[in-house]
DNA sequence: AATAAAAATTAGGCGTGACTAAAATAGGTT
DNA sequence: AACCTATTTTAGTCACGCCTAATTTTTATT
């Protein structure tokens, strides 16, 4: 058996595992088989596997945490699954409490350049429909609460697009009409009480200076960090 | 054991029991376990499986055949096959001959829902990259040979729009702006020899005719039943 | 520090879907 | 009709991932 035999049922105990380190919770076999529906003596039978595989340290009776193989293919998993579940809410229409189920099939499909390529397709978005960040192609997520909604944004300051909070085509198209795209640095210049559209400025790539209006919709969906 | 517990193992030989079926080819263990890659005393234990599940009819040393509740969901399969492998070079962009494998993965998903929207979210295409009808909702296939593509007809030739070869977003939406779906009947009133575009009359949902010019590269991609 | 309670591990089984080797059957040939 | 050969089935194993029951270790309490 080699580490890159990855069955379902591997897969499942990584993430259950990832999940509970994420809360700080200790990785108890008795916390995983909850989590997985089993009994506790199953999860210690795949412990040892794991372990043979260098996906997790384990000590018998001290509990479990993921190495750096481990996260990183569990990680893996959570990108896909967030990536399925936006996909599916964003572009076919499903309710963002209807995909869950899905998506955890969808999750165990092996394929690098399907994800990489759904992700591209959908703009590279950076939260799930649940509002959880998905972590990009390297496994590095955003911590949300460094960005703003740029609606928030007062006259004067100055952020960087970060992020947007939808994937329809028609959205899409929009941010690529009007030039927005990641890393984009703008400037606050007005902002409409009357209708919460807001005055900005930023470059072009020609170096020169543009003004334009961003509506009260559109920057409800755009994430920046603030400069 | 229940028919509705749809492990991958049976779906991959319902498959190959249907992909025969459809040649023609007698349903033997030993040309099964050639398809699969296992050995034919394996195929044997799987026949007595699905047979107990009424999902196919056999006979020792008889071969066997798919049952209707068996070609029913081996269709499926092949639905859900040839869907994903339209999504992922029509919308993602792969090339036709790098899909097979990944869609061996997504067809083994079960949401019904998921693929129904899929397959709207594409336009209800009714072939796959590889030039194979694609079943829809209920089963049913286009049989290709009956149609053509719109611009090998001519001048008052009567056809009736049973499907596209592409999905790309531009192209659907193009569809949308000229109002053209599924089962609209249209008149070819001229050909211009010149560019290759069509002008073409057709009923209005108020009853009106209507004459539009339809482009080559439009019509090339569109397929009729001629009446 | 002894002990009771909680948690984890070991031991032994089971179902699925593969395998090999041996026996049985079908079909063609003389 | 008997026989030979190719095909199929039966019988017995094995790995995986789950289970229950019994045992061991840890943790908490007095």
């Amino acid at each position: 058996m080699k580490a890159s035999d990855k069955s379902k049922s591997r897969q499942d105990y990584l993430k259950a595992i990832l999940s509970l380190e994420l809360k700080g919770k200790k990785i108890s076999t008795s916390s995983i088989s909850e989590k997985l529906n089993t009994k506790p003596a199953s999860v210690t039978g795949m412990f040892k596997v794991l372990s043979d595989l260098y996906l997790i340290d384990y000590q018998p009776y001290q509990g479990a945490s993921l190495t750096k193989t481990g996260r990183a293919e569990a990680i893996s998993l959570m990108r896909k699954h967030r990536l399925w579940e936006t996909f599916m809410v964003e572009n076919l229409g499903f309710g963002w409490d209807e995909v869950h189920e899905v998506a955890e099939q969808l999750e165990h499909v092996e394929s690098r350049e399907l994800i990489d390529r759904l992700d591209a397709y959908m703009g590279y978005p950076l939260f799930d429909p649940h509002g959880d960040p998905i972590p990009d192609k390297d496994g590095n997520m955003i911590d949300r609460r460094k960005l703003v909604q740029v609606n928030t944004l007062k006259t004067g300051d100055v952020g960087c697009i970060q992020g947007v909070l939808g994937s329809s085509d028609a959205f899409l198209k929009h941010l690529g009409d009007l030039g927005i795209k990641l890393g984009l640095v703008f400037k606050v210049k007005k902002v409409f009480a009357f209708d919460g559209n807001l005055l900005v400025e930023f470059e072009e790539k020609d170096g020169s200076k543009k003004e334009i209006t961003w509506s009260r919709k559109l920057v409800e969906q755009l994430l920046a960090e603030v400069k």
